[in-house]
DNA sequence: CGGTTAATGTTGCTCACAGCAACTATCGAA
DNA sequence: TTCGATAGTTGCTGTGAGCAACATTAACCG
């Protein structure tokens, strides 16, 4: 069907060979974000349902790696500090985080989750609803070292 | 700083060994989401300051791949069909694509993307305007294979 | 010490997009 | 011809990005 679409010379690349692979990382890029906000949304969904995904992918965070600071989570999630607020507020009015004064700095907030919402997240992974970060683990170290090196050149500021 | 946060065996995986290259590999995930859309904003922007991103995505993928009907994009693109409609008005309403009557088919549309508006992908190409394709287009035929592989198992629908 | 600068968050705003559902128009087949 | 499937359009709602303005507090510097 798609047989030999491809416009000529368009992209006048040394381009190896023809190339089905080009068309594949192009729509595997495409699938890992689809597919990945679609479990996002079913696992949020399953811990409550008025959780937003994004606002899931704090909790997880907040689980994984412990308290931490909304500005932490901006570096970590790489997230405007604006979203990230409107979604812990959402978090805690569902009783999923609670949020303290830093004791050595009144600005900050310090973020930690519930322990229901962390026996919730954890259910939820081991009921197979599966995510990224498992299927990371379940990588060698190298093979995720490659897929870094991957990425990285693919999202290099600019390379030549 | 971010020293030794992880909570204990949350994730209680057969985790080869500590691991920077789960954090890493999280991160370069996020990292290709937001600086693809940020340079497929850029590039947008710079073929016409009214083109959403998404409208740039198709409208190039019709000057690569020459004509096709909306749902050709749905496959390919992997975006809902109302989406679509919306972004081919919009291209149509900005002249970069013309909008024919299938000739076998009076409900299909054939897209076409005008000559200005492939010679203006074609100029933001080459104006260094960088892109995923092009990076992607500069490796090897096996990098390219590797990622495929790596991203499609990290898409899998199940895998144990 | 007081004043400036920087950092943490919050809120308001706008835009991009996803995706469901309902609808029209057309095709293809029973 | 009637029915079901397909191509597209449109209306609606929710999610998120991200900029800008703001309040609060910290840290620095003369």
């Amino acid at each position: 069907m798609t047989g030999g679409g491809r416009a000529a010379g368009v992209t006048d690349l040394p381009t190896d060979l023809p190339d089905e692979t080009m068309v594949a990382a192009e729509q595997q890029i495409g699938l890992l974000f689809r597919t990945a906000m679609q479990r996002w949304k079913e696992q949020a969904a399953s811990i409550h349902p008025d959780l937003a995904p994004k606002a899931f992918a704090v909790l997880r965070t907040l689980v994984d790696d412990g308290p931490a600071q909304a500005r932490d989570l901006v570096t970590r999630l790489g997230t405007d500090k604006s979203v990230l607020s409107r979604q812990i507020t959402s978090l805690e009015r569902l009783g999923l985080i609670e949020r303290e004064v830093d004791e050595h700095d009144a600005r900050a907030r310090r973020l930690v989750a519930t322990p229901a919402a962390a026996a919730r997240v954890t259910r939820v992974r081991a009921a197979r609803h599966d995510d990224v970060r498992r299927r990371l683990a379940a990588w060698t170290r190298e093979e995720r070292a490659v897929f870094v090196d991957l990425l990285g050149r693919l999202t290099a500021p600019d390379d030549a």
